[in-house]
DNA sequence: TAATAACCTAGTAAAATACTTGGTTATTAC
DNA sequence: GTAATAACCAAGTATTTTACTAGGTTATTA
């Protein structure tokens, strides 16, 4: 289990969408609008959330992505696994056969590490972080559009 | 709050240090050997870790590293965070007056997450991963010596 | 006095991150 | 049909981080 910035744009990326899916399929133009990511790199992002069945895109005028499932049934932890590479530990198992020794002692206890924060990013929902702060989403949003200032990285083109 | 493979070798190892310091202090070659970490990259996980007052050295023969704290007053989080650099996110105050905006919401959201996992991580003592197997530690530990066997990164050389 | 091991600095190779460019395909509105 | 839109895709690059190498110095012990 790797937490890095990557997770965090993945994770920004999908409150955002959930946010505003009220108003039909949210263009990636829009969230790189919004957070303040590259398009492209949203674009590589939504990839892997697409084959991880976490959102469905459409294509063509009025598309975009929407959440493939409710937002109280995704969890943080796919949402970070899905864009995150998987973790690069050598495991002994296979190559060696190290039962009792110091190697597979703390191998084993980062995977317990691992297991646990797995199991606490897994509990929190999108739904969660999206109702956390009662702002800018379908119910309380009155006629309060999109704002205008940079967070992220770079500052990107507004959403026509 | 950042979590990679940084993170992982400070933690691997601060239990490789808990479990071994009855014998004393502990040589950064022999962490170097167990662990497969090269000796120079622990010298800079543990200059750090020295500086959070984590760890202490002393030189010469039979010098080494122990801890600092007692094992059940060292947590995760702060061994993570004495390593990892500090998160770079892109804080709206100071700069812009984003006060309920989209931007706001989804930085806040983040933080709330990133307050909760270091909630977990720092729940998470380094006496409870040490004690987590029973194995190779003082009072379980027998006459078993280090085992050889390459685990993490590339294979260093045998401590004499 | 020699061996040890922390402590320190600078540089580098490899990997991951974030982005750029330049496409194609499917869908919608006209 | 045609143009606009926006997902979808691939290849490459700049930047940053990670992990390591090399070559020291200083303090401590035998």
């Amino acid at each position: 289990m790797r937490l890095t910035t990557k997770g965090r744009y993945a994770v920004t990326a999908m409150v955002d969408l959930s946010v505003n899916q009220g108003r039909g399929p949210v263009t990636l133009k829009s969230i790189s609008y919004n957070q303040g990511i590259s398009l492209s790199y949203l674009e590589q992002l939504f990839s892997k959330l697409r084959k991880s069945s976490l959102v469905t895109g459409s294509r063509g005028p009025g598309g975009g992505y929407v959440l493939a499932k409710n937002v109280d049934e995704i969890n943080i932890a796919e949402i970070v696994l899905s864009v995150d590479e998987v973790l690069d530990i050598t495991e002994c198992e296979g190559k060696q056969d190290c039962k009792d020794g110091q190697r597979c002692l703390t191998h084993g206890l980062w995977d317990e590490l691992s297991v646990q924060l797995y199991g606490f990013l897994s509990s929190v929902k999108l739904g969660q972080l999206m109702r956390q702060s009662g702002i800018n989403h379908p119910g309380s949003l009155g006629n309060q559009q999109f704002v205008d200032l940079p967070s992220l990285g770079k500052q990107y083109n507004e959403v026509n």
